[in-house]
DNA sequence: TGCATTTCGTTAGACGGTCTATCAAAAAGA
DNA sequence: TCTTTTTGATAGACCGTCTAACGAAATGCA
């Protein structure tokens, strides 16, 4: 059954809406907030109080403008507030980051982590222990968002991580039964693209791609406002994309799928074939800037592969912008031209034109901070989805 | 700007609630809406009074339950209350349907095309001003929603038609201008997406990826429960996907795009290859079925290339349903078993295990019924597009 | 210094929603 | 005929946003 529409729900929205504002422009001014979300400034006025009672915001000494007129009364997201937790769960590492309501970051810790999916989520959980007594005496953890490199469904079950032997874990409600406060669990290349809408290159991007390689390839679909998920929870799976007819082997049992061709394992083992056994990808991008005329052919043909996958993402969902991140983003300089002409090739011309292609700047904190774009997300609506309210 | 939400938007969106519940089950009592709203039945009862004063919906003499307890009025949507018209522009032939605001077929009309844009568009208005007379007396076209086989941008203006030469026409505001009433155009493969979401297979599907065959080979996406369109407007492009590298030339100017293999004319063509003259596509179906080799090998081939566009939809937006239509449900259960093997070849299991896949049951109306659907969500959602309310 | 001007933020009141509670209306069943 | 049951309408509570007015606190200028 839709839910209800009603007052309550038009508050929460507006709500919602003058947080994310203060979130981008801090110190910013009751009068202002009013501007910048369209909203009256009585109704701010009846919002801000609101948030000022709550705690979740502060009045500050911010830096006033010498202007005529009434001077104004700097806001900022109280970061007594509480903590918002963000995590990247892998097999080998785990980081976490802790930071104000407003994002920003108090902490990182990073740990090893372990191939047991089990074992991992209690290293999590003592991780995240210690990363929130780190960050402050008494505050409260208000959500942790967890990226995962794995096939998660809706309901943040662990379906299946092809590659780590990984599948069939309830980890979302493990990890709120053992950490006492709200989980949001997702994969981890949504959840970096949620940071990237947050926090990145894409704050004011309606539809985009962000793609990423750590040991798979990874999706992200931001469409229309919102992270798509798809029917299951699994949209966005670009690393299994075929990319050559009865290619390469992959860890799903198929054959060809990108992700065969340029993950970081797969680049190092197609080097190591042809001659070069080189450590990591930081390695092989400094090879080819030396002008090894094996590792240049073959990040090229890295380039050709990623845009051939990307360019069938440009025809089915037209963004306006194409995000690399990950271990892309190491290497994106050289196979950057390899992959425009791939673009050229097989991207509609119209779709093209007026693609942008960026690099993330966030870095190894690209999953971490989407943990915290989850976390943030599920405390602001909780305990409703505001965003399916107005679904028909 | 963020539109306002306040009072008034509420309503709209539980209006058009109520419409839609109205819509999928006419003659239903107003407690009934109120149960399949959700809404309270205080609320249900000011929503439809107010329907009721607009004229939108009238009280019948439907079927009575007989039932203990105070007798239900039955409610319907007004068959006075104005006439909706969809339309399919194509060079070749002009398809025009009108229907109650309920969607309701009142007339068909068909009349050739052109392969001038400008003389087709006046064709359209004389036709639709035919079917509209022949619809009733005193009814006021509250809409008219056109699909064409184009690339259209978000304000209706046709960007470009490669097979057709098409291009850079202002379409929605001549039309509009000539009509006298609201215009909404849409690619024609989008239209039947929402035709197919309205009244077709998908009705309860929020998920769901709409492939058709007429001259081209299009796409739609219908994603979290609504038609997705892309940053331009040309999200769906699956025809222009390539499916073999350096493979049959396109008349978009690339190579081995999907409907170079699928589409009716290519398939002719590459019969005619083969050394098999057939007129149609229906003839080549029946050869297929009378157990010709070469045909049933082209369509085993037809079935390969459009499996492997599918399952890159597969996996890049993991939809609940996959629908077939247009030309390509004429030969679907001929070329299905090869589509189902790419597939299985292609597409990440978790993935495909649940994909359903269905051939449309709205047949060559399937494109002007996507025209009512553009044009009845336009009327609903006026003056405000409602579903962008609570979007943050 | 004194006063007009400007901007900020609050508040009262109007207005319009939904929701709870109640009630009359109209049927079936006993 | 009376009870039971369901429908649909309505009053009033409650909660939103919006308009309009107002006090507060600065600048600009005589």
């Amino acid at each position: 059954m839709a839910p209800r529409v009603n007052s309550a729900a038009i508050r929460r929205l507006n709500v919602i809406r003058v947080f994310h504002a203060l979130r981008e422009n801090p110190n910013a001014s009751q009068a202002e907030l009013g501007r910048l979300t369209g909203l009256d400034k009585a109704t701010t006025s009846a919002v801000v109080t609101q948030l000022l009672d709550d705690g979740l915001v502060e009045r500050t000494e911010g830096p006033r403008a010498r202007r005529i007129g009434r001077p104004e009364t700097a806001l900022v997201i109280a970061p007594s507030a509480g903590l918002l937790v963000g995590a990247r769960l892998e097999p080998r590492t785990i980081r976490i980051v802790t930071t104000t309501l407003a994002g920003t970051v108090l902490e990182h810790v990073q740990i090893p982590g372990s191939t047991d999916i089990g074992t991992a989520a209690d290293l999590l959980h003592q991780g995240i222990d210690r990363a929130v007594a780190a960050s402050g005496e008494g505050l409260t953890v208000r959500g942790v968002g967890v990226g995962i490199p794995a096939l998660m469904d809706r309901e943040g079950r662990l379906v299946l991580a092809p590659n780590l032997g990984w599948r069939d874990t309830p980890i979302r409600a493990r990890l709120e039964a053992a950490l006492g406060a709200p989980v949001y669990i997702d994969n981890d290349t949504k959840a970096a693209a949620m940071a990237e809408r947050l926090f990145g290159v894409c704050r004011d991007v309606e539809d985009f791609v962000y793609l990423t390689g750590h040991s798979g390839v990874g999706g992200g679909l931001f469409l229309g406002g919102r992270l798509y998920r798809g029917a299951q929870g699994f949209a966005g799976e670009v690393g299994h994309v075929t990319v050559v007819p009865d290619g390469r082997p992959c860890g799903c049992g198929k054959r060809g799928c990108l992700e065969t061709y340029v993950s970081e394992s797969a680049i190092l083992a197609q080097a190591a074939e042809r001659g070069r056994d080189l450590p990591d990808l930081a390695a092989v991008t400094a090879a080819a800037r030396d002008g090894d005329p094996v590792v240049t052919a073959l990040l090229d043909e890295v380039g050709e592969r990623l845009g051939v996958a990307l360019s069938h993402m440009v025809n089915l969902m037209n963004p306006a912008l194409a995000v690399l991140g990950g271990n892309l983003s190491v290497a994106a300089d050289v196979f950057l031209p390899a992959l425009n002409r791939a673009l050229e090739r097989h991207a509609l011309e119209p779709l093209r034109r007026d693609l942008r292609l960026v690099v993330s700047p966030l870095g190894p904190d690209a999953v971490p901070m989407g943990g915290i774009a989850l976390a943030m997300e599920g405390f602001l609506s909780a305990p409703m989805p505001v965003e399916e309210l107005l679904r028909r």
